[in-house]
DNA sequence: CCCGGTGCTGGAGACGTGTGTATACGTATG
DNA sequence: CATACGTATACACACGTCTCCAGCACCGGG
C-alpha cells in the first residue's frame, strides 16, 4: 500500500505495468467486458502499486463528481450534526459525498459559488433563510436543489416536518396546563419553519379564544435568545410559557429562567422544536416537537437524485408528521 | 446571472464572446498580464454569462484541489461542530475548503479512500483513535497529514491541548475540596487524549498521596457514559467526583447522577474535558479543562499548509495550554 | 533603415479518465 | 472454404483549464 512516494499512479501506469491499454484497465475497474484473466493481473497490479482512482479526472469526462453541497445556516446548533450525519449516511449508501458549507454570517452567495465551481451535483439547502435569492438564481438555472426543514415559493422540492401541526400540539398541551400567557422566541426572521411555526400556534390560539402570543424575535441563536427570554421574564406581566423556535431557544430560556431563579415547571414552562439529542437528558427533560430527521434526510437525498436525473421533473413538496414529546420543562400554570 | 440552461458556460465560451483566445480569459481571470481594456471585456462577459470556473479541470493541470479534507470521529459529539466551524474559517481565509468525513463506526480506511480519489491537499484527523493504520500508511507516502487533538508515534505534525497539565490541575481541583474517592469515565482505548489525561491524572494523585482513580471505559460516547457511571454510582464504595475525559461523558455522569437522584454537587462532582458552549450553560455550569479550540484549528491549518509546501519537513508537535474551568458541578466532598 | 526590447496575445500541449469505434482473433454455419 | 458473428482489446478523442513558448505590434536608439 505505502508505495507511492512521488506523483501517485494513473490508470496508463496500471496499464503499462499489467500489458494492457489504459482503456481496458477503466473498464477492468468499472465492471465493464473485460476477460477475466485480465481483470484479475489488473486488479492486482493497481492494488500493488496502491492505485487511486483520480476522481476530478473522473468528473471531468463524466461531467459528475458524485459530489452533493450541503448548506446549513449555524453548525454548532445541534440540530445540524444531527441532520448531516443522517445525510451523510443515505449519500454513502448512494456512493456519493457531501460537501459541506457553513453559511453563518450569511454569505449564502458564496457558499452557494464555491459548491457550484466544484461543480457538485446537486444542494441541499438546510440553512434557514435566504437573504441572497441564490436559491431562486438556481432553480431558475434548473440546478438540482432541494430544501430541507425550509420552504419558499420558488419551484423547487422540498421536505419539511409539519410545523403547523406540531405548533397546535404545542398550544393544546398548554393550553390543557391552563396556560394563557404564553411568549414565543421566534427564529430568523423571514424562515419558513419559523413563520409556519408561528402561524400554527397564533391559529390554534385564536381557535381556543386564547389571548395571542407576545413574539420576541431572536434569530435562532442561543445568546439572543437568552437576552429575550431575560427581557420577557424581567418585564411586566411576564408569560407562564415561553415556546422556542428552536431547541436552541428553549434552552436558552431554560438557563435565563435559571440565572433570574425562576423555577421550571413551576412558574415557567419551556417547549422547543426539533427534539435534539439532548433534549431527552433527564438533566434538561425539554418538551419538545420531534422532528422527523431520519425521513427528512432520507426523503431529501432521494428527491435530489431524482431531480438530477431529471431536472424537469415538476417540483414535489412533502410534509413529514411531527409529534409533540412532553416532557419535564412543561406542567400547570400557576394559579 | 441566470443565464446558464444547458451545460454551465466555459472559458472558451467567454473566448469566444469576448473575441479572444481561451489563455486571455484565463490570464485575465487570475492575475495575469492582461491589458486593461481586454480584461475589462472578459470580466464583463464572463459576469453576463454567468461564468464559474470549473475546479475539477482546474485541479487537472495545477494539482492542487484547494480542499482539504477532515476527518472526525463523532459529529455529533459538540466539541466537533465548534472545532470544524474554526477549521472552515481558518481555510476560507486561504481560499480553501473543508472536505468533511464522519468516521464512526471505525470506517476511517474508507474515509481516507475517498478522500484521497477527491485529491485532496491535505487532510486533518481529529479523529480520537486510528484503528486502521490509515495515517501511518499515508505518513509513509508522505501525504501531508495533521492530527489535532490527538499524537501518535507516526512521524507527522500534531497540534493538542495540555492535557496532563489540565488533568493536574483537575486533581489538584477535587484534592482541595477533599475528594479521595475519584472515578474516571474514559475515552475510547488507544486514544492518546485518553492515555494523556489518565496518565496526568494518575501522576498527580500519586504526588498528592491519594488513591488511583478508579477508570471505567466509555469510548467518548454519552450512552457509555451513562451506563458507567450509573455502574460506578450504584455499586460499592461510590466515588464522591467523576472524571469524564470529555464533556459529553460529564453530562453523561450528570444526567445518570439525576436519574439516581444523587445531588450535584453535594453528593458528587463531575470534571469535564473540552469546555463545550453547553459546559458554560447556567443549567449546566460544568467544571471542566477548556481546550484551545481556535488555537488549535489555527495551527492546524497553518502545520499543514507549510508541509503541502514542503512535505520533507520534519515532525513538529505543538502543545497549547488548556485550564481549569470551575463552575457548578464541583464542590466539597461530603464528610 | 535595422535591431533589440517590451507588452500583449494566440497556439498548443498537458493533466487522468471514460467511452465510442475499429481491429484482431477464433468459431460456427452454409 | 468463405462469410458472418461474437469476444476481447487497442486506438483516439473529449472534458476545461493552466502555462510555456512563440509571434506580433510598437517603439526608441544606433
Amino acid at each position: 500500500m505505502a508505495k507511492a512516494l512521488g506523483r501517485p499512479p494513473t490508470s496508463v501506469d496500471i496499464a503499462r505495468a499489467a500489458g494492457t491499454s489504459q482503456a481496458t484497465v477503466s473498464r477492468a475497474l468499472n465492471g465493464g467486458r473485460v476477460a477475466a484473466a485480465t481483470r484479475e493481473r489488473i486488479l492486482a497490479v493497481s492494488r500493488e502499486l496502491g492505485y487511486t482512482p483520480n476522481a476530478t479526472a473522473r468528473a471531468m469526462v463524466t461531467s459528475r463528481t458524485g459530489l452533493v453541497g450541503v448548506v446549513v445556516s449555524d453548525i454548532t446548533n445541534p440540530f445540524y450534526p444531527e441532520f448531516l450525519e443522517e445525510i451523510a449516511a443515505c449519500l454513502g449508501a448512494r456512493r456519493q459525498h457531501m460537501l459541506l458549507q457553513n453559511a453563518a454570517g450569511g454569505d449564502e452567495a458564496d457558499a452557494v459559488d464555491l459548491l457550484l465551481q466544484q461543480r457538485v451535483d446537486g444542494i441541499v439547502f438546510t440553512a434557514a433563510v435566504e437573504g441572497s435569492g441564490a436559491v431562486a438564481d438556481l432553480v431558475a438555472r434548473r440546478f438540482p436543489v432541494v430544501l430541507a426543514n425550509r420552504v419558499t415559493d420558488t419551484g423547487c422540492d422540498t421536505v419539511e416536518g409539519d410545523n403547523a401541526a406540531g405548533a397546535a400540539a404545542v398550544v393544546d398541551h398548554l393550553a390543557g396546563l391552563g396556560h394563557r400567557r404564553i411568549a414565543v422566541l421566534a427564529g430568523t426572521p423571514g424562515a419558513s419553519t419559523s413563520a409556519q411555526r408561528l402561524a400554527g400556534l397564533r391559529r390554534r390560539l385564536a381557535a381556543l379564544g386564547l389571548p395571542p402570543a407576545r413574539v420576541v424575535p431572536a434569530d435562532f441563536h442561543y445568546d439572543d435568545g437568552v437576552r429575550a427570554a431575560t427581557a420577557l421574564l424581567t418585564g411586566p406581566e411576564p408569560p407562564t410559557a415561553i415556546v422556542g423556535h428552536n431547541d436552541l431557544l428553549a434552552f436558552a430560556a431554560l438557563n435565563a429562567a435559571a440565572a433570574l431563579e425562576v423555577p421550571v415547571p413551576e412558574r415557567l414552562s419551556v417547549v422547543g422544536f426539533d427534539d435534539v439529542r439532548q433534549a431527552s437528558w433527564p438533566i434538561l427533560g425539554l418538551t419538545t416537537v420531534r422532528q422527523p430527521l431520519a425521513g427528512m434526510a432520507a426523503r431529501s437525498v432521494e428527491l435530489l437524485n431524482e431531480r438530477i436525473a431529471d431536472p424537469a421533473l415538476p417540483p414535489r413538496h412533502e410534509v413529514l408528521p411531527a409529534a409533540l414529546v412532553v416532557r419535564s420543562t412543561t406542567g400547570p400554570a400557576r394559579a
